[in-house]
DNA sequence: GACAAAATACCAACCAGTTGGTATGCAGGT
DNA sequence: ACCTGCATACCAACTGGTTGGTATTTTGTC
Protein backbone atom coordinates (compact mmCIF):
# COMPACT_ATOMS: atom_id res chain seq x y z
CA UNK A 1 0.00 0.00 0.00
CA UNK A 2 0.86 3.56 0.21
CA UNK A 3 2.27 3.18 3.78
CA UNK A 4 5.40 2.76 2.57
CA UNK A 5 6.64 5.90 3.82
CA UNK A 6 9.86 7.49 2.23
CA UNK A 7 11.82 7.21 5.27
CA UNK A 8 15.15 6.44 2.97
CA UNK A 9 14.67 9.65 0.94
CA UNK A 10 15.55 11.73 3.69
CA UNK A 11 18.90 10.12 4.07
CA UNK A 12 20.15 9.78 0.46
CA UNK A 13 24.40 10.25 2.25
CA UNK A 14 24.47 11.17 5.02
CA UNK A 15 25.00 14.83 6.07
CA UNK A 16 25.86 15.91 2.57
CA UNK A 17 23.65 18.30 0.86
CA UNK A 18 23.20 15.47 -2.32
CA UNK A 19 20.85 17.61 -4.02
CA UNK A 20 19.36 15.20 -6.71
CA UNK A 21 20.03 12.32 -4.88
CA UNK A 22 16.13 11.83 -3.55
CA UNK A 23 14.78 12.06 -7.08
CA UNK A 24 17.50 9.58 -8.10
CA UNK A 25 15.81 7.29 -5.96
CA UNK A 26 12.18 7.55 -6.91
CA UNK A 27 13.52 7.71 -10.44
CA UNK A 28 15.22 4.74 -10.43
CA UNK A 29 12.43 3.12 -8.79
CA UNK A 30 9.96 4.39 -11.68
CA UNK A 31 12.35 2.54 -13.87
CA UNK A 32 13.01 -0.36 -12.38
CA UNK A 33 9.23 -0.84 -12.17
CA UNK A 34 8.95 0.03 -15.85
CA UNK A 35 10.90 -2.79 -16.72
CA UNK A 36 8.95 -5.31 -14.59
CA UNK A 37 6.22 -4.31 -15.76
CA UNK A 38 6.46 -3.85 -19.58
CA UNK A 39 8.15 -6.96 -19.29
CA UNK A 40 5.06 -8.60 -17.95
CA UNK A 41 2.37 -7.15 -20.45
CA UNK A 42 4.25 -5.71 -22.96
CA UNK A 43 4.52 -1.81 -23.68
CA UNK A 44 0.91 -1.19 -24.69
CA UNK A 45 -0.97 -3.13 -21.73
CA UNK A 46 1.47 -1.35 -18.97
CA UNK A 47 -0.87 1.48 -17.80
CA UNK A 48 1.45 4.29 -16.12
CA UNK A 49 -0.63 3.38 -12.76
CA UNK A 50 0.74 -0.10 -13.45
CA UNK A 51 4.07 1.36 -12.80
CA UNK A 52 3.38 3.82 -10.74
CA UNK A 53 1.74 1.10 -7.96
CA UNK A 54 5.12 -1.14 -8.92
CA UNK A 55 6.87 2.05 -7.68
CA UNK A 56 5.13 2.91 -5.14
CA UNK A 57 4.40 6.30 -6.46
CA UNK A 58 1.48 8.43 -7.51
CA UNK A 59 1.28 9.19 -10.75
CA UNK A 60 2.07 12.97 -10.48
CA UNK A 61 5.47 11.52 -9.43
CA UNK A 62 5.29 9.94 -12.82
CA UNK A 63 5.15 12.64 -14.86
CA UNK A 64 7.03 14.79 -13.14
CA UNK A 65 9.94 12.99 -14.17
CA UNK A 66 9.04 11.67 -17.49
CA UNK A 67 7.15 14.14 -19.76
CA UNK A 68 5.31 10.79 -20.99
CA UNK A 69 5.12 7.03 -21.13
CA UNK A 70 6.79 6.44 -24.37
CA UNK A 71 9.37 8.79 -22.59
CA UNK A 72 9.55 6.70 -19.72
CA UNK A 73 10.11 3.55 -22.10
CA UNK A 74 12.67 4.71 -23.75
CA UNK A 75 14.37 5.65 -20.14
CA UNK A 76 13.38 2.33 -19.51
CA UNK A 77 15.14 0.58 -22.34
CA UNK A 78 18.32 2.28 -21.61
CA UNK A 79 18.06 1.71 -18.20
CA UNK A 80 17.57 -2.27 -18.59
CA UNK A 81 20.83 -1.98 -21.24
CA UNK A 82 22.64 0.00 -18.90
CA UNK A 83 22.04 -3.13 -16.33
CA UNK A 84 22.42 -5.69 -18.56
CA UNK A 85 25.84 -4.47 -19.78
CA UNK A 86 27.20 -4.10 -15.79
CA UNK A 87 25.67 -8.21 -15.60
CA UNK A 88 27.76 -9.97 -18.13
CA UNK A 89 30.47 -7.53 -17.38
CA UNK A 90 30.84 -8.35 -14.50
CA UNK A 91 30.50 -12.31 -15.00
CA UNK A 92 33.31 -14.60 -14.20
CA UNK A 93 33.15 -15.80 -18.39
CA UNK A 94 34.16 -12.77 -19.64
CA UNK A 95 37.36 -12.27 -18.07
CA UNK A 96 38.45 -15.57 -19.60
CA UNK A 97 41.53 -15.21 -21.74
CA UNK A 98 40.31 -17.66 -24.60
CA UNK A 99 38.16 -15.65 -27.06
CA UNK A 100 36.39 -18.91 -27.68
CA UNK A 101 35.80 -19.69 -23.98
CA UNK A 102 34.03 -16.25 -23.89
CA UNK A 103 31.88 -17.00 -26.32
CA UNK A 104 30.67 -20.48 -25.16
CA UNK A 105 30.74 -19.03 -21.80
CA UNK A 106 28.57 -16.40 -22.67
CA UNK A 107 25.79 -18.74 -23.87
CA UNK A 108 26.42 -20.73 -21.04
CA UNK A 109 25.84 -17.84 -18.56
CA UNK A 110 22.66 -16.93 -20.17
CA UNK A 111 21.40 -20.49 -20.06
CA UNK A 112 22.19 -20.02 -16.21
CA UNK A 113 19.88 -16.82 -15.49
CA UNK A 114 17.12 -18.42 -17.12
CA UNK A 115 15.69 -18.57 -13.47
CA UNK A 116 12.82 -17.41 -11.44
CA UNK A 117 9.48 -15.70 -12.94
CA UNK A 118 9.70 -15.12 -16.79
CA UNK A 119 9.69 -11.47 -16.44
CA UNK A 120 13.09 -11.54 -14.54
CA UNK A 121 15.17 -12.94 -17.34
CA UNK A 122 13.42 -11.99 -20.53
CA UNK A 123 14.49 -9.04 -22.49
CA UNK A 124 12.81 -5.67 -22.46
CA UNK A 125 13.93 -4.46 -25.70
CA UNK A 126 12.19 -8.11 -27.48
CA UNK A 127 9.33 -7.60 -25.90
CA UNK A 128 8.83 -3.65 -26.53
CA UNK A 129 10.56 -3.44 -30.13
CA UNK A 130 7.67 -6.13 -31.38
CA UNK A 131 4.86 -3.99 -30.74
CA UNK A 132 6.19 -1.24 -31.13
CA UNK A 133 8.53 -1.35 -34.20
CA UNK A 134 5.54 0.23 -36.54
CA UNK A 135 3.98 2.23 -34.40
CA UNK A 136 6.54 4.14 -31.93
CA UNK A 137 9.74 4.69 -34.34
CA UNK A 138 11.50 6.19 -31.35
CA UNK A 139 11.10 2.65 -29.58
CA UNK A 140 12.10 0.71 -32.04
CA UNK A 141 15.11 3.14 -32.63
CA UNK A 142 16.20 2.48 -29.12
CA UNK A 143 15.69 -0.97 -29.16
CA UNK A 144 17.52 -1.57 -32.13
CA UNK A 145 20.43 0.28 -31.13
CA UNK A 146 20.72 -1.43 -27.49
CA UNK A 147 20.71 -4.95 -28.72
CA UNK A 148 23.03 -3.94 -31.41
CA UNK A 149 25.49 -2.57 -28.76
CA UNK A 150 25.16 -6.19 -27.01
CA UNK A 151 25.84 -7.65 -29.88
CA UNK A 152 28.99 -5.47 -30.99
CA UNK A 153 30.47 -6.82 -27.36
CA UNK A 154 29.70 -10.38 -28.32
CA UNK A 155 31.21 -10.05 -31.83
CA UNK A 156 34.54 -8.82 -30.60
CA UNK A 157 34.97 -12.42 -28.98
CA UNK A 158 33.58 -14.20 -31.99
CA UNK A 159 35.81 -12.01 -34.35
CA UNK A 160 39.09 -12.70 -31.78
CA UNK A 161 38.10 -16.42 -31.62
CA UNK A 162 37.33 -17.44 -35.63
CA UNK A 163 40.64 -15.43 -36.15
CA UNK A 164 42.17 -18.21 -34.17
CA UNK A 165 39.86 -21.29 -34.42
CA UNK A 166 38.30 -20.49 -38.09
CA UNK A 167 40.25 -17.98 -39.85
CA UNK A 168 38.60 -18.88 -43.47
CA UNK A 169 35.07 -19.29 -42.27
CA UNK A 170 32.10 -17.89 -44.75
CA UNK A 171 30.22 -16.39 -41.71
CA UNK A 172 30.82 -13.14 -40.51
CA UNK A 173 31.26 -12.40 -36.64
CA UNK A 174 28.76 -10.23 -37.38
CA UNK A 175 25.96 -11.89 -38.11
CA UNK A 176 26.98 -14.86 -35.76
CA UNK A 177 26.54 -12.73 -33.06
CA UNK A 178 23.00 -11.41 -34.28
CA UNK A 179 22.21 -14.95 -34.80
CA UNK A 180 22.69 -15.61 -31.12
CA UNK A 181 20.84 -12.49 -30.07
CA UNK A 182 17.72 -14.25 -32.58
CA UNK A 183 18.25 -17.43 -30.63
CA UNK A 184 17.97 -15.73 -27.20
CA UNK A 185 15.27 -13.57 -28.49
CA UNK A 186 13.14 -16.62 -29.60
CA UNK A 187 14.42 -18.46 -27.09
CA UNK A 188 11.97 -16.25 -24.64
CA UNK A 189 9.06 -16.50 -27.01
CA UNK A 190 9.18 -19.63 -26.29
CA UNK A 191 9.31 -19.94 -22.57
CA UNK A 192 6.44 -17.21 -22.21
CA UNK A 193 4.21 -20.09 -24.92
CA UNK A 194 5.11 -23.02 -22.69
CA UNK A 195 5.43 -21.00 -19.41
CA UNK A 196 8.72 -21.67 -18.23
CA UNK A 197 12.34 -21.83 -18.91
CA UNK A 198 13.36 -25.41 -20.13
CA UNK A 199 12.73 -24.44 -23.51
CA UNK A 200 14.95 -21.66 -24.01
CA UNK A 201 17.67 -23.73 -21.95
CA UNK A 202 17.01 -26.34 -24.67
CA UNK A 203 17.81 -23.47 -27.62
CA UNK A 204 20.86 -22.87 -25.85
CA UNK A 205 22.34 -26.02 -25.51
CA UNK A 206 21.61 -26.10 -29.60
CA UNK A 207 23.56 -22.39 -29.69
CA UNK A 208 26.24 -23.79 -28.02
CA UNK A 209 26.66 -26.82 -30.17
CA UNK A 210 26.75 -24.42 -33.03
CA UNK A 211 29.22 -22.39 -31.72
CA UNK A 212 31.35 -25.24 -31.00
CA UNK A 213 30.90 -26.31 -34.90
CA UNK A 214 31.42 -23.01 -35.82
CA UNK A 215 34.90 -22.51 -33.65
CA UNK A 216 36.27 -26.33 -34.24
CA UNK A 217 39.00 -26.57 -31.49
CA UNK A 218 41.10 -29.39 -32.94
CA UNK A 219 40.69 -28.62 -36.51
CA UNK A 220 43.49 -26.62 -38.85
CA UNK A 221 43.54 -23.99 -35.90
CA UNK A 222 46.45 -21.49 -35.89
CA UNK A 223 47.68 -21.43 -32.88
CA UNK A 224 50.38 -19.27 -31.82
CA UNK A 225 53.51 -20.51 -31.18
CA UNK B 1 -12.47 -23.90 -34.56
CA UNK B 2 -15.05 -20.79 -34.45
CA UNK B 3 -16.86 -20.95 -38.33
CA UNK B 4 -18.83 -24.18 -38.31
CA UNK B 5 -21.21 -22.95 -36.89
CA UNK B 6 -23.47 -21.60 -39.90
CA UNK B 7 -22.92 -24.47 -42.01
CA UNK B 8 -25.79 -26.42 -41.03
CA UNK B 9 -28.14 -23.44 -40.76
CA UNK B 10 -27.90 -21.18 -44.11
CA UNK B 11 -25.72 -23.10 -46.56
CA UNK B 12 -26.04 -26.67 -46.33
CA UNK B 13 -25.19 -27.00 -50.21
CA UNK B 14 -22.69 -25.17 -51.52
CA UNK B 15 -24.90 -23.33 -54.57
CA UNK B 16 -25.21 -20.37 -55.93
CA UNK B 17 -27.28 -18.20 -53.80
CA UNK B 18 -24.45 -15.20 -54.16
CA UNK B 19 -25.94 -13.06 -51.16
CA UNK B 20 -27.18 -16.19 -49.23
CA UNK B 21 -23.89 -16.56 -47.44
CA UNK B 22 -22.24 -13.22 -46.65
CA UNK B 23 -21.60 -14.38 -43.45
CA UNK B 24 -18.72 -16.43 -44.08
CA UNK B 25 -17.15 -13.80 -45.96
CA UNK B 26 -17.20 -11.10 -43.71
CA UNK B 27 -16.54 -13.23 -40.91
CA UNK B 28 -13.26 -14.16 -43.30
CA UNK B 29 -12.24 -10.54 -43.83
CA UNK B 30 -12.62 -9.78 -40.20
CA UNK B 31 -10.32 -12.39 -39.44
CA UNK B 32 -8.01 -11.55 -42.39
CA UNK B 33 -7.95 -7.81 -40.81
CA UNK B 34 -7.14 -8.86 -37.44
CA UNK B 35 -4.40 -11.47 -38.30
CA UNK B 36 -3.59 -7.97 -40.20
CA UNK B 37 -3.49 -5.47 -37.29
CA UNK B 38 -2.60 -7.43 -34.52
CA UNK B 39 0.79 -8.73 -36.77
CA UNK B 40 1.47 -4.75 -36.66
CA UNK B 41 0.75 -3.26 -33.44
CA UNK B 42 0.53 -6.20 -31.20
CA UNK B 43 -2.61 -7.52 -29.28
CA UNK B 44 -3.56 -5.04 -27.22
CA UNK B 45 -2.39 -1.81 -29.30
CA UNK B 46 -5.13 -3.06 -31.82
CA UNK B 47 -8.44 -1.90 -31.37
CA UNK B 48 -11.56 -3.39 -32.23
CA UNK B 49 -12.12 -0.04 -34.54
CA UNK B 50 -8.86 -0.76 -36.32
CA UNK B 51 -9.47 -4.33 -37.68
CA UNK B 52 -13.00 -3.08 -38.33
CA UNK B 53 -11.79 -0.32 -40.86
CA UNK B 54 -9.39 -3.14 -42.04
CA UNK B 55 -12.49 -5.61 -42.99
CA UNK B 56 -14.46 -2.73 -44.27
CA UNK B 57 -16.98 -3.22 -41.72
CA UNK B 58 -18.77 -1.63 -38.49
CA UNK B 59 -18.20 -2.95 -34.91
CA UNK B 60 -22.08 -4.41 -35.17
CA UNK B 61 -20.65 -6.92 -37.48
CA UNK B 62 -18.11 -7.58 -35.01
CA UNK B 63 -19.34 -8.22 -32.39
CA UNK B 64 -21.94 -10.56 -34.35
CA UNK B 65 -19.39 -12.91 -35.07
CA UNK B 66 -17.29 -13.10 -31.39
CA UNK B 67 -18.34 -12.09 -28.59
CA UNK B 68 -15.19 -9.99 -27.60
CA UNK B 69 -12.04 -9.11 -28.71
CA UNK B 70 -9.91 -12.09 -26.71
CA UNK B 71 -12.32 -14.34 -28.75
CA UNK B 72 -11.01 -12.63 -32.13
CA UNK B 73 -7.83 -13.11 -31.28
CA UNK B 74 -8.20 -16.82 -30.52
CA UNK B 75 -10.25 -17.17 -33.73
CA UNK B 76 -7.30 -15.44 -35.69
CA UNK B 77 -4.77 -17.44 -34.30
CA UNK B 78 -6.45 -20.27 -35.66
CA UNK B 79 -6.76 -18.93 -38.72
CA UNK B 80 -3.20 -17.58 -38.89
CA UNK B 81 -2.18 -21.50 -38.23
CA UNK B 82 -4.53 -22.99 -40.47
CA UNK B 83 -3.38 -20.50 -43.44
CA UNK B 84 0.29 -21.15 -42.38
CA UNK B 85 -0.17 -25.22 -42.12
CA UNK B 86 -1.65 -25.15 -45.93
CA UNK B 87 1.12 -22.59 -47.03
CA UNK B 88 3.66 -25.43 -46.28
CA UNK B 89 1.67 -28.34 -47.03
CA UNK B 90 1.65 -26.86 -50.86
CA UNK B 91 5.52 -25.70 -50.79
CA UNK B 92 7.54 -27.66 -53.42
CA UNK B 93 9.67 -28.59 -50.81
CA UNK B 94 7.78 -30.83 -48.54
CA UNK B 95 7.26 -33.52 -51.78
CA UNK B 96 10.88 -34.23 -51.49
CA UNK B 97 11.57 -38.30 -50.85
CA UNK B 98 14.52 -37.30 -48.74
CA UNK B 99 13.67 -36.04 -45.00
CA UNK B 100 17.05 -34.00 -44.58
CA UNK B 101 16.35 -32.40 -48.11
CA UNK B 102 12.96 -31.49 -46.43
CA UNK B 103 14.26 -29.96 -43.29
CA UNK B 104 16.84 -27.78 -45.48
CA UNK B 105 13.86 -27.12 -48.01
CA UNK B 106 11.85 -25.85 -44.91
CA UNK B 107 14.62 -23.57 -43.95
CA UNK B 108 15.10 -22.26 -47.37
CA UNK B 109 11.46 -21.98 -48.33
CA UNK B 110 11.56 -19.79 -44.68
CA UNK B 111 14.06 -17.55 -45.76
CA UNK B 112 11.91 -17.00 -49.76
CA UNK B 113 8.85 -15.94 -48.01
CA UNK B 114 10.88 -13.29 -46.36
CA UNK B 115 9.51 -10.52 -48.77
CA UNK B 116 6.95 -7.90 -48.48
CA UNK B 117 6.44 -5.43 -45.80
CA UNK B 118 6.76 -6.65 -42.38
CA UNK B 119 3.34 -7.60 -41.06
CA UNK B 120 3.31 -9.99 -43.80
CA UNK B 121 6.10 -12.27 -43.20
CA UNK B 122 6.22 -12.22 -39.29
CA UNK B 123 4.50 -14.79 -37.02
CA UNK B 124 1.16 -13.66 -35.19
CA UNK B 125 1.25 -16.26 -32.76
CA UNK B 126 5.11 -15.36 -31.45
CA UNK B 127 3.77 -11.64 -31.49
CA UNK B 128 0.75 -12.28 -29.73
CA UNK B 129 2.31 -14.34 -26.91
CA UNK B 130 5.00 -12.12 -26.04
CA UNK B 131 2.95 -9.54 -24.43
CA UNK B 132 -0.18 -11.57 -23.41
CA UNK B 133 1.63 -14.60 -22.10
CA UNK B 134 0.79 -13.58 -18.64
CA UNK B 135 -2.52 -11.57 -18.43
CA UNK B 136 -3.98 -13.61 -21.23
CA UNK B 137 -3.95 -17.48 -20.65
CA UNK B 138 -6.00 -18.36 -23.11
CA UNK B 139 -4.16 -16.68 -26.12
CA UNK B 140 -1.05 -17.77 -24.76
CA UNK B 141 -2.47 -21.36 -24.70
CA UNK B 142 -3.28 -21.04 -28.19
CA UNK B 143 -0.10 -19.52 -29.06
CA UNK B 144 1.72 -22.81 -27.27
CA UNK B 145 -0.55 -25.12 -29.27
CA UNK B 146 -0.34 -23.94 -33.28
CA UNK B 147 4.06 -23.21 -32.55
CA UNK B 148 3.72 -26.78 -31.36
CA UNK B 149 1.79 -28.31 -33.81
CA UNK B 150 3.71 -26.67 -36.90
CA UNK B 151 7.25 -27.45 -34.80
CA UNK B 152 5.92 -30.95 -34.77
CA UNK B 153 5.47 -31.34 -38.76
CA UNK B 154 9.03 -30.18 -38.66
CA UNK B 155 9.63 -32.78 -36.22
CA UNK B 156 8.69 -35.15 -38.20
CA UNK B 157 10.65 -34.46 -41.27
CA UNK B 158 13.80 -34.25 -38.51
CA UNK B 159 13.66 -37.32 -36.76
CA UNK B 160 13.55 -39.60 -40.23
CA UNK B 161 16.56 -37.40 -41.14
CA UNK B 162 18.23 -38.16 -37.81
CA UNK B 163 17.10 -41.89 -37.79
CA UNK B 164 19.33 -42.10 -41.81
CA UNK B 165 22.09 -39.46 -41.23
CA UNK B 166 22.28 -39.10 -37.72
CA UNK B 167 21.31 -42.21 -35.57
CA UNK B 168 23.49 -41.58 -32.54
CA UNK B 169 23.48 -37.56 -32.10
CA UNK B 170 22.82 -36.66 -28.62
CA UNK B 171 20.50 -33.99 -29.06
CA UNK B 172 16.29 -34.68 -29.44
CA UNK B 173 14.55 -34.01 -33.51
CA UNK B 174 11.97 -32.79 -30.87
CA UNK B 175 14.40 -30.02 -29.44
CA UNK B 176 15.83 -29.14 -33.12
CA UNK B 177 12.69 -28.47 -33.99
CA UNK B 178 11.79 -26.02 -31.34
CA UNK B 179 15.29 -24.35 -31.95
CA UNK B 180 14.30 -23.76 -35.08
CA UNK B 181 11.05 -22.13 -34.41
CA UNK B 182 13.02 -20.01 -32.12
CA UNK B 183 15.28 -19.16 -34.55
CA UNK B 184 12.66 -17.87 -36.60
CA UNK B 185 10.83 -16.09 -33.54
CA UNK B 186 14.00 -14.29 -32.89
CA UNK B 187 14.78 -13.09 -37.07
CA UNK B 188 11.19 -11.82 -36.90
CA UNK B 189 12.11 -9.78 -33.61
CA UNK B 190 15.39 -8.43 -35.08
CA UNK B 191 14.06 -7.58 -38.58
CA UNK B 192 11.51 -5.17 -37.06
CA UNK B 193 14.27 -3.60 -34.65
CA UNK B 194 16.40 -3.10 -37.80
CA UNK B 195 13.35 -2.31 -40.24
CA UNK B 196 14.04 -4.96 -42.54
CA UNK B 197 14.37 -8.58 -43.39
CA UNK B 198 17.85 -8.98 -44.45
CA UNK B 199 19.31 -10.03 -40.64
CA UNK B 200 16.40 -12.43 -40.39
CA UNK B 201 17.72 -13.83 -43.62
CA UNK B 202 20.84 -14.12 -42.41
CA UNK B 203 19.83 -15.61 -39.40
CA UNK B 204 18.07 -18.51 -41.38
CA UNK B 205 21.24 -19.18 -43.24
CA UNK B 206 23.41 -19.80 -39.64
CA UNK B 207 20.04 -22.38 -39.20
CA UNK B 208 20.65 -24.04 -42.01
CA UNK B 209 24.46 -24.43 -41.74
CA UNK B 210 23.60 -25.83 -38.21
CA UNK B 211 21.10 -28.36 -39.73
CA UNK B 212 23.64 -29.71 -42.10
CA UNK B 213 26.38 -29.92 -39.15
CA UNK B 214 23.54 -32.30 -37.51
CA UNK B 215 22.71 -33.84 -40.52
CA UNK B 216 25.78 -34.61 -41.94
CA UNK B 217 25.93 -35.87 -45.30
CA UNK B 218 28.94 -38.21 -45.82
CA UNK B 219 29.58 -39.86 -42.56
CA UNK B 220 28.42 -42.88 -41.04
CA UNK B 221 25.02 -43.00 -43.10
CA UNK B 222 23.24 -45.87 -44.02
CA UNK B 223 20.01 -47.27 -42.87
CA UNK B 224 17.94 -47.94 -45.71
CA UNK B 225 14.85 -50.04 -44.68
C1' DG C 1 11.48 32.53 0.68
C1' DA C 2 12.92 29.70 -3.15
C1' DC C 3 12.93 25.44 -5.21
C1' DA C 4 12.13 20.61 -6.19
C1' DA C 5 9.63 16.40 -5.24
C1' DA C 6 5.56 14.23 -4.69
C1' DA C 7 0.52 13.93 -3.77
C1' DT C 8 -4.34 14.93 -4.87
C1' DA C 9 -7.92 16.02 -7.79
C1' DC C 10 -9.51 16.35 -12.12
C1' DC C 11 -10.52 16.14 -17.26
C1' DA C 12 -11.12 14.86 -22.04
C1' DA C 13 -10.34 11.42 -25.10
C1' DC C 14 -10.59 6.79 -26.01
C1' DC C 15 -12.49 2.29 -26.63
C1' DA C 16 -14.66 -2.41 -25.59
C1' DG C 17 -18.94 -3.68 -25.54
C1' DT C 18 -24.35 -2.75 -25.85
C1' DT C 19 -28.68 -1.48 -27.79
C1' DG C 20 -32.16 -0.96 -31.04
C1' DG C 21 -33.12 -1.16 -35.47
C1' DT C 22 -33.04 -2.54 -40.65
C1' DA C 23 -32.38 -5.76 -44.39
C1' DT C 24 -32.25 -10.27 -46.15
C1' DG C 25 -33.18 -15.24 -46.69
C1' DC C 26 -35.79 -19.39 -45.54
C1' DA C 27 -39.37 -22.31 -44.28
C1' DG C 28 -44.14 -23.67 -44.04
C1' DG C 29 -48.95 -22.79 -44.34
C1' DT C 30 -52.76 -21.19 -47.24
C1' DA D 1 -47.70 -16.63 -55.33
C1' DC D 2 -48.32 -14.32 -50.86
C1' DC D 3 -48.14 -13.83 -46.26
C1' DT D 4 -46.20 -14.74 -41.52
C1' DG D 5 -42.69 -16.09 -38.28
C1' DC D 6 -38.04 -16.56 -37.42
C1' DA D 7 -33.21 -16.57 -37.83
C1' DT D 8 -28.98 -14.48 -39.55
C1' DA D 9 -26.13 -10.44 -40.94
C1' DC D 10 -25.10 -6.04 -40.43
C1' DC D 11 -25.16 -1.05 -39.08
C1' DA D 12 -25.21 3.53 -36.50
C1' DA D 13 -25.45 5.55 -32.27
C1' DC D 14 -24.71 5.22 -27.60
C1' DT D 15 -22.59 4.01 -22.80
C1' DG D 16 -19.70 3.71 -19.12
C1' DG D 17 -15.44 2.50 -17.40
C1' DT D 18 -10.59 3.41 -18.33
C1' DT D 19 -6.39 6.09 -18.89
C1' DG D 20 -2.78 9.40 -20.44
C1' DG D 21 -2.01 13.68 -19.20
C1' DT D 22 -2.73 18.38 -16.52
C1' DA D 23 -3.55 21.77 -12.88
C1' DT D 24 -3.14 22.66 -8.28
C1' DT D 25 -1.60 21.93 -3.74
C1' DT D 26 1.28 20.08 -0.11
C1' DT D 27 5.64 18.68 1.78
C1' DG D 28 10.47 18.78 2.63
C1' DT D 29 15.05 21.01 2.02
C1' DC D 30 18.49 24.65 1.50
Amino acid sequence: MKAVKRSASVLPRAGKPAKAAPSQASARKLLDAAVHVIRSKGYSAARVEDICAEAGLTKGAFFHHFKSKEACALAAAAHFAANAAELFDAAPYSRSPDARARVLGYVEFRKAILKGELPQFTCLLGTMVQEAYDSHPAIRAACDRYISEHAARLEADIAEAKARYAPGAAWTPQSAALYSQAVLQGAFILAKARHGPKVAADCLDHLKRYFETLLPIGAAEHRAP
